[in-house]
DNA sequence: GAAATATCCATAGTATACCATAAGTGTCTG
DNA sequence: CAGACACTTATGGTATACTATGGATATTTC
C-alpha cells in the first residue's frame, strides 16, 4: 500500500491546477487507478488525499464492523464518501482543484502537500500555520510511550505453518 | 466493483430525463449492463441506485445465508427485487425516472445524486435536506472506534477474556 | 391516434489533453 | 574534472473534448 512521506510547498494556478509531488507520484503508480480520493477532513480545515485503496478499506471496514445499512455507515456514506471526491493525475502530474474547494479551505495560490503515511494532507499555508501541535517533545513522549507490538497468538503460530 | 463518491446536483425535465454525473458513468461503463438498477430505499425517502453486480450480490448473500426459498428470501423477493428497476444510460448519458417514482419521493425539477461506495443515492434536495444526521463529529467517532482489520484468532478469543 | 418512451441533433460552458519552457539532477565521456 | 547530454520536475499557455441540458423527431404501446 501506498506510504506517503514528506511535507511539500507548491503553486496552484487560477484553474486549479497544482502539481502533486513526485514522491506521491511514485506511490499511486501502482494503483488500479492513477489518481487520488480527496475529502475534507473531518476535524481540520485541510483536504485529506489518499488512493483509492484507502477509502475501499475503510468502506470495508466500517462495512464488516458495523453492518453494510448501520447508522454508522450511513454517517460515513453522509461525511465522507459524498463529500469525497476522485481525482485523476493527469500526464504532466498535475490534478486539479475545483475552485469550490479550493474556497473550502481557504487555498489562493499555493499548496502544501504533508505526508502522513496512509494518506497525505492538503493545506493553504495559512491554515497548516494556524494548526499548531504539541512540538517534538510531545511527540517524543508518544514514541517513548509506545508498547511493544502486540503479539497475537494466531491459530497459525499454535500449530505450525508460521511465517 | 463500481465505487460511487461525490455529490451532485443534476437537473431533470418533465420527461424525468436526467444527466447521470459522469464520475458514476465511468464507473459503470466496465459493466456488462450499461445501466443502472434503482429501487426505493427501505429506511429512507430516496431511490437507491448500482450497477446489477451489487443486486446480484445481495441476492447470493441472502439465498446463501438463509435459504433459496426461505421467508428472508421470500421478504427480499417482495420488497426489493420486484421493486426494482432496470435503468440504461441513453447515448447522452442520461436515465429517465418516470414520473410515478418520481412522485414516489418528491422529486420535481432537481435530483441529488448521493455517491455511496457500492451503491448511491438519488433524493429530491428537500428529502435530503430533511434527512438530517450526526453530522462531521459523529462521523469522525466511528472512525476513530475502528477496531484493527486483521481478524486473527488469538489465544484470548480461544480461551476467553476478550478485548 | 394519443400518450408515453426512445433516439437524434445543437450548444454553451467547462474541464481535460496537449505542447512548450526553464530549472535542477545525474551520468557519461573525453 | 569540465562539459555535453538525457531526464525529470514544476509550471504556463492553448486547443480540443466532454458534460449537462434543451429542443426536435422518431418509435412504441395501449
Amino acid at each position: 500500500m501506498a506510504f506517503f512521506v514528506e511535507e511539500v510547498t507548491n503553486k496552484i494556478d487560477g484553474k486549479g491546477r497544482t502539481s502533486l509531488p513526485a514522491a506521491y507520484r511514485s506511490e499511486l503508480e501502482h494503483s488500479e487507478f492513477y489518481g487520488i480520493i480527496l475529502f475534507k477532513s473531518l476535524e481540520e480545515n485541510c483536504f485529506i488525499g489518499a488512493d483509492v485503496e484507502y477509502m475501499k478499506d475503510l468502506f470495508d471496514r466500517v462495512s464488516e464492523q458495523h453492518g453494510p445499512f448501520s447508522r454508522e455507515m450511513k454517517l460515513f456514506r453522509r461525511e465522507v464518501l459524498s463529500r469525497s471526491k476522485r481525482i485523476s493525475v493527469d500526464a504532466d502530474g498535475r490534478i486539479v482543484l475545483p475552485k469550490a474547494l479550493r474556497d473550502e479551505v481557504g487555498i489562493k495560490d499555493k499548496v502544501i502537500y504533508a505526508g502522513g503515511g496512509d494518506h497525505f494532507e492538503i493545506w493553504s499555508p495559512e491554515g497548516l500555520k494556524a494548526s499548531e501541535d504539541g512540538g517534538a517533545a510531545d511527540a517524543l513522549a508518544v514514541l517513548n510511550g509506545l508498547k511493544p507490538k502486540e503479539k497475537q497468538t494466531t491459530m497459525a503460530s499454535l500449530f505450525g505453518g508460521g511465517e
